[in-house]
DNA sequence: TGACAACTACTACCACCGGTCGTAGTTATA
DNA sequence: TATAACTACGACCGGTGGTAGTAGTTGTCA
């Protein structure tokens, strides 16, 4: 996972990844394959609009690079496979971008979340109270 | 604040903005300055380095289309001010940054708060008990 | 008062990167 | 064996950050 940007202006996966790179990884989530070619990507991909082969390829490649996919060589074609799941990436991303701000964001998350929590939650609020209880309370250390 | 980008590969400041801004910003904040000319930053910058004044100005330029930074005519020279101070930056930039996050961000940001309370000491255990507690009895419901 | 030095903005250049594709090389098949 | 299909490499373009050259304006000193 080399070379990510974040776009705080963009939505979704567009977030952590450019347009087309989002549109391709959506597209194998999606479709769950366990291997894929770039054909494929190609063929679902041009449902939807015109596009040619070598840009998904070029694209395809550049996510290799950005460690999203791995790649074995069959044939004289490339079988490409997903380092992780939708979910597993969004987690990690997120994982590196928080760790990534400066103390002062830190706090500013944390409480951010905690902000969340009480708005959106009660209960959730008390599950996260009842944590740090235990933790100061039992076996800190 | 428009084009701001996260690099998670970077530190400090340098997650949000590029290597020049960044430094021109911490200069900025280090100084207190309340209003200040290009020429200061770029006497501050020649300390250390050799930087042609017009390198800095493109960048101060920059910064204020970023809108990190406001000016006005002085003669014929800008005199700039900044919009925020470094820790309002750092925490408006979380706030976009988590904001943006998709839906299963958001989860994993709160896993990992409640991953990092387990890990807190007890100075941070207490300052998460006083957020919540803030929120709570601030505006309950 | 005119010429030069200092200062500052505009604009350009280069490198890097993402989106896009042309071209050439390889395989299969008729 | 000629041709169509498929695939990888490399290139081009637009946008952006780091860098600075150039030209225009102001102040100052003889």
């Amino acid at each position: 996972m080399k070379g990510i940007r974040i776009r705080p202006e963009q939505d979704g996966l567009r977030t952590s990844l450019f347009d087309l790179e989002a549109e391709i990884m959506e597209i194998v989530w999606a479709n769950g394959w366990e291997e894929f070619a770039v054909s494929n990507v190609h063929d679902a991909l041009s449902q939807s609009r015109e596009i040619a082969y070598t840009t998904v390829m070029t694209t395809v490649s550049r996510l290799f690079d950005k460690e999203l996919l791995t790649r074995r060589k069959q044939g004289r074609r490339y079988l490409y496979q997903t380092t992780m799941g939708r979910t597993e990436f969004i987690e990690a991303m997120t994982r590196e971008v928080l760790n990534s701000l400066p103390p002062v964001g830190q706090e500013a998350a944390m409480a951010l979340l905690v902000e969340r929590v009480a708005e959106a939650d009660d209960a959730e609020l008390e599950r996260l109270e009842a944590l740090i209880r235990d933790r100061r309370g039992g076996h800190h250390g």
